[in-house]
DNA sequence: TATGAATGAGTCTTCATTCAT
DNA sequence: AATGAATGAAGACTCATTCAT
């Protein structure tokens, strides 16, 4: 709808005090658009939650979008890192999934808003292109294992990019559940992950 | 001057050929929510879809957010409708779940235009109560079943709830993957819903 | 998506530039009010004579009806001071009440453009409670030294706030007689202030 | 702003029901004009009002604003006549004015709704054309009777215009307050009628 | 860095009026 | 006489973005 003309550069060299400034607005996004959605949130509303004025966006980020697009890099970034963490070298395929699995929850669990705002990815057309390029680097990374675990003979013989497709959805389906308060309130975030872990094992084998 | 939103009840009495037309708005609406998503659909791009103008909407509908609770209702019918006839009564809970998940895939297959826009549920704010209402009854659908199961003793013993959540969310993240053209070619609708029956099987046994 | 109008504080800091903007469009609004009424007066109107942009109206209004608003404050405000200037605390309030009246048809016939407006007052069901505080200050005001008078002696003894209604009406009639030149060339403001208060000084006694 | 292009006529024969369809109309208008002024009120809320579809309107009326004219030469008609009736042309002109003061105010008492409707007659500038015909012959009517009582020296020596303009101004300010409930509860119809008789009456001499 | 001012291109919604039946 | 359908021309308000300082 809007000009996605060519995804614009910044390049501005921060002070210490801007680089404050620049992680207080994108803090100020990440809450609004996990409350309120991405095309709900307007430019001022970051800006007044952040106690800034509107134009001084635009001295951070050169559009709207391009925070969003910082946004979902960073987390991705940190989801990666948190799953690779979790997983032990020493352990099959099968393990792996389930330990990326669990972290996974985990991590979604701990960086609530930031997830939140991570469900948009089903809808938003504006923005489907950018957060499509996360998706398939996890559908690779899960599908790397599942091929991995079938040759090893403990993962179900089926499509293997349409079982990852369920290791994947399983996690995003509870975290998001989690997240909306939707599950009772015995199960906390161990429980969770632990299921979730279960669940797509069984789902597997 | 300002809002007589409040005043509208909009009982018209429509005739044969105002029903078509409504239903035409009905069905341009859907497409386009599905390409473009809601918000993105402006008012006058479903009117020039019908063919008709825009005012000609508001002697239809009364907002353009009432359209779509109209479209959310009558596929949540639909849907449930489909779901029942697929439950074979003489089979146990277990199988039933397995029949209810499937004919649910085919559901979404077959009405890809519907459930694309679905997938807003899980986002945009605006829409949220509507879209909670029903995804509440399909749980609670769910549930029923998985306890029954868990009675029969074929389903494993956790927290109902959360299983229930894990069945919907499975459904919902294979049918987006399938719509979305991110499975294999060779995987059809067939496969895809005996698929998802097996998958929904051993995560719950 | 739909009205955020409650929002709206607009709070904002102006700069002399912007001080003076803004009575440009007060400016603008006011004489367009004046020669088409206020709702027939688009904003956009207001926003051409003032030779700047239609959004940029709403840097300075949140809404055409606060403009209408802040208009009628500042007249008020400005009729009450120079009624007050007018009256010599000397002399009785039935000379008081001449006093004020003459002050009233001066002022109103300088400010015929605001006055004009404030004919609204009579009907625009959209504005009456805006309009309607403002009255009820005069009325007191006067009714005060009717009062006051008839304990003199020197005011007929009927109710006061009738009287007083007397008195508003008879400032109101001749002046928006006077405003819509169906006066004779003859009566000139001066005039016009002495007839009145003559006027209302013989109904009075 | 719409169009006055040339006030069309309709010149329909209509049936004895269609007299009364037309007459429901009139009524439905009425109560709404006065109750929410001639712009706030859209065609379809008389309709609604009368029990009809918006469309038999124009069966009825070519246009809004020709209703309204239809409206207001009625009430005029009638308002004359109750003035005539009242005054004895055995009085003189002081008293005449008088008894059509009382006359007017009672007469615009017991048709509150109308004349709430006249007040219109003040701003609204679409109108003006039409109301001021009215006003004019009102203001022809006291003037020849102000010239008589300057004849026969019971009327003080002013401009007779402008002392018309202040019995008109009157009869108006009091009924509008009366109507609005703003004069006191002890303050009945045969009270206000004398007491802005008289008031007129010392106005005058 | 930071801000107030300014803009343009939307987007929904309203409503008098006309038309076909 | 009556109605449902259809239209066009407007009008209020929004919001990302740019500019000058």
């Amino acid at each position: 709808m809007t000009d996605r003309l060519e995804d614009r550069q910044l390049d501005r060299t921060h002070t210490e005090h801007g680089r404050e400034r620049k992680q207080q607005l994108l803090d100020a996004a990440t809450e609004l658009f996990a409350e309120r959605g991405y095309g709900a949130t307007r430019i001022v509303d970051i800006c007044q939650r952040a106690g800034v004025t509107k134009s001084l966006f635009y001295w951070y980020f050169p559009t709207k979008r391009e925070l969003f697009v910082d946004l979902v890099r960073t987390m991705r970034l940190a989801l990666r890192r948190a799953q690779a963490a979790a997983m032990d070298p020493s352990c099959d395929a099968l393990g792996r999934i389930g330990q990326g699995t669990a972290a996974s929850v985990r991590f979604m669990a701990e960086h609530a808003a930031y997830f939140a705002l991570v469900d948009l990815e089903r809808s938003d057309p504006e923005l489907a292109d950018v957060l499509a390029e996360g998706r398939d680097v996890y559908l690779d990374d899960v599908r790397s294992l599942v091929e991995e675990g079938q040759r090893d003979g403990r993962i179900i013989d089926a499509d293997a990019t349409t079982l990852s497709i369920g290791v994947l959805g399983a996690v995003s389906s509870f975290s998001h559940a989690f997240r909306g308060n939707r599950l009772p309130a015995t199960v906390d975030v161990d429980h969770l992950a632990e299921l979730v872990e279960r669940w797509v094992t069984r789902a597997l084998t």
